[in-house]
DNA sequence: ATTAGCACTCCAACATTGAGAGTGCTAACC
DNA sequence: GGTTAGCACTCTCAATGTTGGAGTGCTAAT
């Protein structure tokens, strides 16, 4: 598949322009805007060898060429590169992560999307960390009337869950403190992963005459276990509206309602196999879900602290600017990983 | 103001046909499917009638009419008469309030919005109770790691609020617990808009040595009251994308980034003066916001168990079905109140 | 007061046309 | 042999008719 110099150069050429005009382009434009030093005739031969190769296509008879989904991806691996940043961009991004003393993890993971929508004029998705993989901290119980209690749960990433929960009436609170020690001894330092349904049943056996309390207690935890459900966060949803290939009020529709449904994000983003480094394109129809098939979605993990904590990602159309898109990505990535 | 019974019927029978079809409505197909006992020739008549006084309009000549909206205003107030609901549709609303047992607020909000966007088809916006009114609870603080804890906010109303904070390494657990203790005492049963700034003041004089750590307790403290901001919920923001009337792309970006806007969303819902019970509707421009200029908005306040807690309602086009919606919101209200 | 009849208006849907953009091919050129 | 000019051809898009249907308003008859 090794293209010559001049394939190459106009094929990026027709890529770069069509990403800037979403027109198809024609030879002429690509002979008078780009100093290529060709006639329009010799573009033409090379644009019909182009889309003999498949990486261009032709809507019709007499229209300019625009890329395939297979001259997009061939551009995004071989021939894209990464511009600098405008100062500009640099310094919000900058503004973001400084100035502002983010301590929670939604509150990160919101500016972040905030931000990527806003920078890139793209939607963000953001899959937040997995639940699984923090440590357990602390566990507490705060009265709320004679019935009724809250039940905290804090993880060491700062994560932190919280459910009403009833309370047996026959609990003393001294007998409430000795339980809500007695589990956090237990849970101390471990995995939310580890905590698997035989250790509780293994507590459930050890706390026995306080079943039906426990009961709710435990369905918390395991509800937390089980919300494999990661959250997706959102950012700039109207943005894509603004893509002139949105005219269709039924694209339109089905994006948004995929937008909707938390579980079918969930599943776009945690396609990269868990590991994997750097920046991931997932391009039109390479996305697992029909209703982006004429979307691309550009995805790098992220990590907060050390640990990997989720998947950040921009969608935007196929015809979206790769370039400047991955630049801010890895950009906004990197900040993460130094908080 | 008073119409003819003629002209009444009339009026409604357009007015019902229009919100069925979406079509403007002519004289021979009301001849037709309702049973008036008038010739064409008679109706459009009346028609012209109701056109001078403002109720119809003409979107051109030869086309039937559709109703102004000083028409769905006079449908709305001295037309219209509630349907009762389908058995399916009190089952459903049953099924939600009962089976699942709804602890806290939050959820019950969401499950309600959902319920109206399913029931109503259109797009359902609720606004969240107000912090001020309910009573402070309880206020704890979790240590997280050596330098950071998680300070708990709960409301008598099961309204919780956390948010991390910076503990100075200096105090010791048991300065920490008394603190604690001192705010629970000094800050029992106030309801939050008691806690006004001046007795934060006070609290401050009090325990002036632990200024430090203090600042961000009273800082969440003070964005709780601040946060006049009510958070709105939004349900099934795609079902109004499915009215005829949103065919035209700019309209839907302005609904949806609307949508985006919470704070212009809570000025939509706080309309109605607070104690006015009963159902309000607002007719197309009669709404503030221009964006929903071609909306109607029925909502009414609801309450959990005796408080007025806030506003429930639910957008669609001024074609809207509002007998019908009527019906479902009251429902739901009623339910709500049980609570 | 109601209705039948009729001329009139307007929209929406469909065809027609011409201009513009772009191609592919051929033949000439370096 | 690669490159280019020239030209016929194709297709879209926008503008411009054309037509049929739906609905009206008016008038005259009931």
């Amino acid at each position: 598949m090794a293209l010559s110099e001049r394939k190459k150069q106009i094929l990026h050429a027709i890529i770069t322009e069509y990403i800037r005009t979403a027109q198809p382009v024609g030879s002429r434009t690509l002979a008078r805007r780009y100093k290529v030093g060709l006639s329009p005739a010799t573009i033409r031969n090379e644009m019909a060898d182009l889309e003999e190769l498949g990486f261009l296509i032709q809507p019709h008879t007499s229209a300019g060429r625009i890329p395939s989904q297979k001259g997009y991806r061939y551009y995004v691996d071989d021939l894209m590169e990464a511009p600098d940043l405008e100062e500009e961009v640099r310094d919000k991004i900058r503004q973001v992560y400084d100035f502002e003393k983010l301590k929670e993890i939604e509150e990160i993971i919101k500016h972040t999307s905030n931000l990527l929508s806003l920078l890139t004029n793209y939607t963000s998705l953001i899959l937040g960390p997995q639940l699984k993989k923090s440590a357990f901290k602390k566990l507490q119980i705060m009265p709320v009337d004679h019935q009724r209690g809250l039940l905290v749960l804090v993880a060491d990433t700062g994560f932190v869950k919280s459910k009403v929960i009833n309370l047996p009436q026959t609990l003393s609170p001294g007998e409430l403190n000795r339980i809500v020690s007695y589990l956090n001894m237990r849970l101390d330092g471990l995995t939310i992963d580890k905590i698997t349904s035989s250790l509780i049943v293994e507590l459930r056996r050890d706390l026995y005459h306080h079943i039906q309390f426990l009961e709710d207690t435990f369905t918390l935890l395991q509800d937390s276990l089980a919300e494999d459900e990661r959250r997706v966060f959102l950012g700039g949803t109207t943005n894509i509206l603004n893509q002139p290939e949105f005219g269709d009020i039924e694209k339109v529709k089905s994006l948004l309602s995929l937008f909707e449904q938390n579980s079918l994000l969930a599943t776009l983003l945690s396609r990269p196999v868990a590991g994997v480094k750097g920046i991931v394109i997932k391009i039109g129809r390479e996305n697992i879900l029909e209703e982006v098939h004429d979307c691309s979605l550009v995805m790098a993990t992220y990590c907060l602290g050390k640990e990997v904590a989720g998947t950040i990602g921009v969608l935007g159309p196929t015809r979206m600017d790769y370039a400047k898109t991955v630049a801010v990505i890895e950009q906004v990535v990197n900040h993460l990983g130094r908080l």
